[in-house]
DNA sequence: AAAACACATTCGTCAAGGCGTATAAGTAAG
DNA sequence: CTTACTTATACGCCTTGACGAATGTGTTTT
């Protein structure tokens, strides 16, 4: 039932690539998807949505804020290899890069502007406890 | 040093992963891949070009034919990612009948008067031992 | 109701990629 | 050397998709 080609299609951009590490087993509001990976935002709304479209991600309305977050495929192998892709993908600089920045965008406001009042992601909550 | 989105781009295309399903863990001339997927000659070629680029398979030439095989991405994640794609693909109903088509092919040349004379697969040399 | 905000979608443009047809390149056989 | 054979590449055409800019949609605030 789930379609090998598209989701390969779904990996093979960057920027997806670098949405999905984001995202990680959390989900994450759009508001820092742009302001982390500095690429405008109808753009970032367009990957989401082919993410969407290619069943990889799911989104929840919260407000005025959209949040996006991973969802497994209901096919075994599917969802092994988008594990395994998460995995190879935490091991690159670059991405390791783009999630420090999130960590620190949601603890100094003043560098970010832009976040002042978005709702915090789930890793940092759980980090402030 | 290896490229997660020229990786992901090789793999999403359904004859680029018919061809890969096909070579499985061993070389095979590019004849029956033209023959079992009855898809035209020069698409075929190109798509296998398109995998040489993207590192995924490499060729060797034996007089006039040419086999195509399958090279482990020197990075584990990646390497890791395409194992468990070919393993992925076996379990698709398309895939075994390519791979069941082949075998066919190399027993009854009555049928498939093209490949007479062609090298066999490994796969195949194994089984008429 | 109006304004502000967060996000999605549309539009026009451009590059990448897929396809069939024709042709080139490399090798073996006559 | 010419021919036949196998595979690769060039060409023209078309579709998909990526992008910035502008606009639309849904929600909260005043």
């Amino acid at each position: 039932m789930f379609n090998p080609e598209l989701f390969f299609k779904a990996l093979g951009d960057k920027t997806r690539l670098r949405l999905l590490n984001l995202m990680g087993e959390q989900e994450i509001c759009v508001c820092y998807l742009v302001e982390i990976l500095e690429q405008g935002q109808p753009k970032i709304s367009r990957h989401l949505a082919y993410l969407r479209r290619a069943g990889v991600v799911e989104a929840r309305r919260d407000g005025k804020w959209m949040h996006y977050r991973i969802v497994m495929p209901p096919d075994t192998g599917a969802a092994q290899i988008l594990r395994q892709t998460l995995a190879w993908l935490q091991e690159e600089r670059s991405m390791q890069a783009d999630r420090s920045r999130l960590s620190k965008a949601c603890c100094s406001p003043a560098k970010y502007v832009a976040l002042q009042g978005a709702p915090l992601p789930v890793s940092v909550m759980l980090e402030s406890r």
